[in-house]
RNA sequence: GGGCGAUUAACUCAGCGGUAGAGUGCCACCUUCACACGGUGGAAGUCGCUGGUUCGAACCCAGCAUCGCCCACCA
């Protein structure tokens, strides 16, 4: 066979996705001594498709994946999609509007049809994205509808675990109802938890407004402690519209200008109540007035003083935010901002507005529509946290659970030591719908089913209609379980046995808290187990500039793009579609056109898994740069053109790969093969860390620095002059190590090496399996480390380097062929004069004893002599040769000061006192050699 | 207000106690029979600042500066 001249990637990635999945390689397979290796995929939304995040992420699991499957573990990488609960949701009722209706509209059961409508439509998205990644995940693994697509956490085996762990987390009371104060989202209609609710500075306003004395003025102090007389208490607020549910004024007890004023009433403005001033240590004496309102169905800070004080909790709002029946007349039906500013005119008015200041603070917004989420008084459903936590935070302590890198721990700490009780119920219609009933007196009956919950009414006398819970639970409640629930639980199964705890979870930090923790405090209550002994945080992948990436900014990049290139005008066709804004279409045509005038070119999904691993270091950020995704690309086509040479070379020939015959290994063959051993323990190295910028370092030096620019030049000269045993050696050393480096690179490059393994390991003799991906792993053997060989590849490499400098620096053109003088231990320059004179482009070779007289350029190189014959310039070899001089003594004087300097002798460890004297012996050599080179030009 | 992280070549990043590195870009030369998605050579860095520890600091410690992120009930 024989390869085209450049890689190309297209037809060789959709040809070998397909062999393998048709294959069955990514089942998970048991056998003997099979060690159990599983990850868990994050599930990604349903109805998404595939972001540079998920590409990066799931690059490293592959690659861990088919590392292991390599390595013989019995492997499984399990995966599914995501509900997402609110998301999904969002997206159908966009599409409702679109058509001018609303999910109201509909009803309940024909939304929910709607939108499993849409989940089948969109649903293979992401997993077909997923595909040309190459991932190799457990397709059938889990998969409920026989779609090849994993789970899917709606399914009837997910919701039967979700209703499960409802059932037994209430009955042990660990999940409980009540009326609570709770972040609400007045769009969406439904409460969300502290985690889904973003600050963002916003520059607001504060105003002071005066509640007169009921029994008119009091004597108190100002600031300074000057006497004056109170109308009454002035306090400070940024809502003023919540006034109107006031129940209380507040002051700190230590405060001199109002402790004795504590108890008084005061005149509520606008409203025809009056309310008391009470003490509270939560007061700040220092900030705004000193004096706080107290609202406390509608701030969280009150709602606690409220409760300590016994003070009524009035509601103001309605669910959309609008002032209710509880409200002055006047304002009712207005939404809160109206009433803000209705309430602030009417205060003016009737002048008890003291000050209006702008005012710096952070307001609270819902993660998913950006709008300002209102605390409100409402019936919810919660987990009980604090126990959970605490064994959550055992887990991670007792080095059951470790973080890689380690100092997410401590994030992950101090959210669970803060830890509040996580409301789950969400008055949304997707999602798993709470299993909880109702009777007609209010009874709640939590069961696995209808059945179930009749049979209990029925026990306590009840036989009418129960009513089901109207809520969903928040999507990430099913999340939490995706560790067990996706095994089978709550059945007793062998997967559960084998793949529990799973071996690594690879996630962004912006989810620890989301998912991370809760899966931890899960999976330990259910099975006693941890979930994963490894979470691996992976860095945020920005863009080129460190920016994150956003839509509006026109920033993103699509992996597929990268994969299969896209033009320009295509690119910004996609970069603006569905944009409203004609200003941002602007900004982001200019971006696009800019960073991208010719589109983008295919790099194939190897090269983009390959730049993934290589940015994969341990910080927190990765900004993702187009350029070293070509430097990638160029690398896979450097592995495809050695492996080009290669099979030129040997296709046809003897290349020993039935090991009858006899072979002669060259020290360069040798040094290869050592290497190799260096490379592979590398590799392994950076996969036990976790390092695969590491891991991918060594392959592509590897490949790159010592395969491609030297042994593949040293290989010829040995396929030309060498003895029949000699070249079959150099052809089976060529077809070896590349045959174990495709299946060291397959991993993190798996379509390219899959392609060449194919061609290569039958002629290596090395063919014992159907597929690289299930071909053994190479494993460093200590013993084919050659340290003499090394050192004599050491020292070709240096004369080598030698003359090449003095080429360059004599401006003698690479392809022009020059005299070469070399004088030195005989014996070594024997052994490698044809790799000398090959790589260093030498016409006539001769070694001496002593250089010759002549005004030529010479290179002095320990006890090595070189000089390239060509005609100089004396003046200008003088020179530089000075030049060198100087350089060199200038490493004498620092070497010696240092060797001079007792301490150092003294203290340092002995190796590096010798490893200073052996430079310093170096140095010196080669300074007496250039002396007498100048010497000898300076006596002509 | 608390915590975490970053600051190294033009750009993106490794290195984290013993002679400053990589990829890309840049400059010069070269279409040599694996590869111009290439080859050879080269230029390019007071390793944010100030102190300290050490025989020795980009690396450890302290402080400062700048940038970024997370958490937090100062209305």
């Amino acid at each position: 066979m024989s390869l085209d001249k450049s890689f190309e990637p297209h037809s060789i990635e959709r040809r070998w996705y397909a062999e393998w999945e048709a294959k069955g390689y990514f089942a998970a397979i048991d056998g003997p001594q099979k060690p159990p290796y599983c990850i868990q995929l994050p599930p990604p939304n349903v109805t998404g498709t595939l972001h540079m995040g998920h590409a990066f992420q799931q690059t490293l699991m592959d690659a861990l994946i088919r590392y292991h499957r390599m390595r013989g573990f019995n492997t499984n990488w399990v995966v599914g999609t995501d509900h997402a609960g609110i998301a999904t949701q969002i997206v159908v009722e966009r599409q409702l509007q679109a058509e001018g209706k609303s999910r109201h509209d509909l009803g309940r059961e024909k939304f929910i049809e709607r939108v499993w409508a849409w989940k089948q439509e969109s649903g293979s998205t992401i997993t077909r994205q997923m595909r040309r990644l190459g991932d190799s995940a457990n397709w059938t693994y889990a998969d409920a509808e026989g779609q090849s697509a994993g789970y899917f956490t709606m399914d009837a085996k997910m919701s039967r675990a979700v209703a499960e762990v409802f059932v037994r987390l209430f009955e042990e009371g660990l999940i409980y109802r009540g009326k609570r104060l709770v972040n609400w989202d007045p769009v969406l209609g439904t409460a969300v938890s502290d985690l889904e609710v973003d600050s963002e500075e916003t520059v607001g306003t504060m105003w002071q407004i005066l509640y007169p004395f009921v029994d008119g003025p009091q004597a108190s102090i100002d600031k300074e402690g000057n006497p004056i007389m109170l109308r009454g208490m002035t306090i400070a607020t940024t809502r003023p519209e919540t006034m109107l549910a006031d129940g209380a004024v507040a002051v700190n007890p230590q405060d001199p200008r109002y402790r004795h004023l504590v108890g008084r009433r005061v005149i509520l403005p606008l409203c025809d109540r009056t309310i008391p001033v009470v003490a509270d240590d939560f007061v700040e004496r220092d900030f705004g007035t000193g004096c706080v309102k107290i609202t406390g169905a509608h701030d969280f800070n009150d709602y606690g003083a409220a409760i300590r004080h016994n003070l009524p909790l009035i509601v103001i709002f309605t669910l959309e935010a609008k002032i209710n029946q509880n409200g002055p007349a006047q304002f009712r039906g207005m939404d809160r901002y109206d009433a803000r500013k209705a309430v602030v005119a009417q205060l003016e008015r009737d002048g008890f507005l003291v000050a209006a200041e702008p005012h710096k603070m952070m307001v609270p917004k819902s993660g998913r529509t950006g709008v300002v989420v209102e605390p409100m008084l409402t019936d919810q459903w919660f987990v009980k946290t604090d126990g959970l936590a605490k064994s959550g935070l055992e887990a991670v302590a007792s080095g059951d659970v470790k973080f890689y890198p380690d100092h997410w721990a401590s994030t992950y700490n101090h959210w669970l030591e803060n830890i509040q009780d996580w409301c789950i119920s969400r008055q949304l219609w997707w999602g798993h719908q709470i299993p909880a009933w109702y009777d007609d007196g209010g009874n709640i009956y939590v069961a696995r089913n209808e059945e179930d919950a009749r049979r209990q009414a029925a026990a306590k006398g009840f036989r009418g209609v129960l009513r089901r819970d109207d809520d969903v639970l928040d999507t990430w409640f099913s999340s939490a379980l995706v560790p067990f629930s996706s095994l089978g639980w709550p059945e007793k199964t062998r997967d559960l046995d084998t793949f529990l705890p799973s071996s690594v979870l690879v996630t962004g930090f912006d989810i620890i808290f989301f998912w991370v923790a809760r899966m931890i405090m899960m999976t330990l209550h259910f099975t006693g187990k941890v979930p994963f002994r490894h979470v691996y945080i992976n860095a945020l992948v920005r863009d080129a500039d460190g920016q994150k990436m956003s839509k509006s900014k026109g920033n993103t990049l699509d992996p597929l793009d990268l994969i299969d290139g896209i033009s320009l005008p295509e690119l910004l066709a996609k970069s603006t579609v569905g944009l409203l804004r004609a200003d941002h279409r602007q900004k982001i045509e200019r971006y696009v056109k800019k960073n991208y005038p010719d589109g983008i070119p295919s790099f194939g999904a190897d090269a983009l898994r390959f730049t993934f691993a290589s940015l994969a270091s341990f910080a927190r950020t990765l900004n993702f740069d187009l350029n070293r995704c070509e430097g990638y690309r160029n690398f896979c086509n450097k592995l495809w053109n050695a492996t080009r040479f290669v099979l030129m070379n040997a296709e046809g020939q003897d290349c020993g790969a039935d090991d009858k015959d006899a072979v002669d290994l060259s020290f360069a063959d040798r040094w290869i093969v050592s290497q190799l051993q260096r490379t592979e323990a590398e590799v392994a190295r950076g996969f036990e860390e976790y390092r695969f910028d590491n891991l991918a370092g060594a392959i592509y030096r590897f490949v790159w620095d010592e395969y491609c620019d030297w042994y593949l030049e040293l290989a010829k000269v040995q396929l030309q002059n060498g003895s029949p045993e000699a070249q079959r050696g150099t052809r089976t050393t060529l077809l070896r190590v590349l045959e174990a480096t495709l299946r060291l690179a397959h991993p993190v490059v798996p379509f390219i090496t899959e392609e060449l393994w194919q061609t290569v390991a039958p002629l290596a003799g090395r063919k014992n399996a159907e597929s690289i991906s299930l071909a053994r792993y190479p494993q460093p053997e200590p013993a084919k480390i050659d340290e003499i060989a090394e050192r004599e590849m050491a020292l070709l490499k240096s004369l080598v380097d030698a003359v090449r400098n003095l080429r360059g620096e004599m401006g003698v053109s690479p392809a022009v062929r020059v005299p070469l003088f070399v004088a030195g231990d005989g014996a070594a320059i024997a052994r490698l004069a044809p790799y000398l004179q090959s790589l260093a482009k030498v016409s006539q070779f001769q070694a001496v004893t002593e250089l010759p007289q002549a005004d030529a350029p010479v290179a002095i190189l320990g006890e090595f002599r070189l000089m390239l014959h060509v005609e100089i310039d004396v003046a200008a070899e003088k020179e530089r040769i000075g030049k060198e001089i100087a350089r060199v003594q200038g490493e004498i004087a620092k070497s010696r000061a240092k060797l001079a300097n007792a301490s150092f002798v003294e203290r340092a460890p002995a190796k590096v006192v010798e490893q200073e004297k052996a430079r310093l012996r170096g140095f010196e050599a080669t300074l007496e050699q250039l002396k007498i080179q100048l010497d000898k030009l300076t006596r002509r």
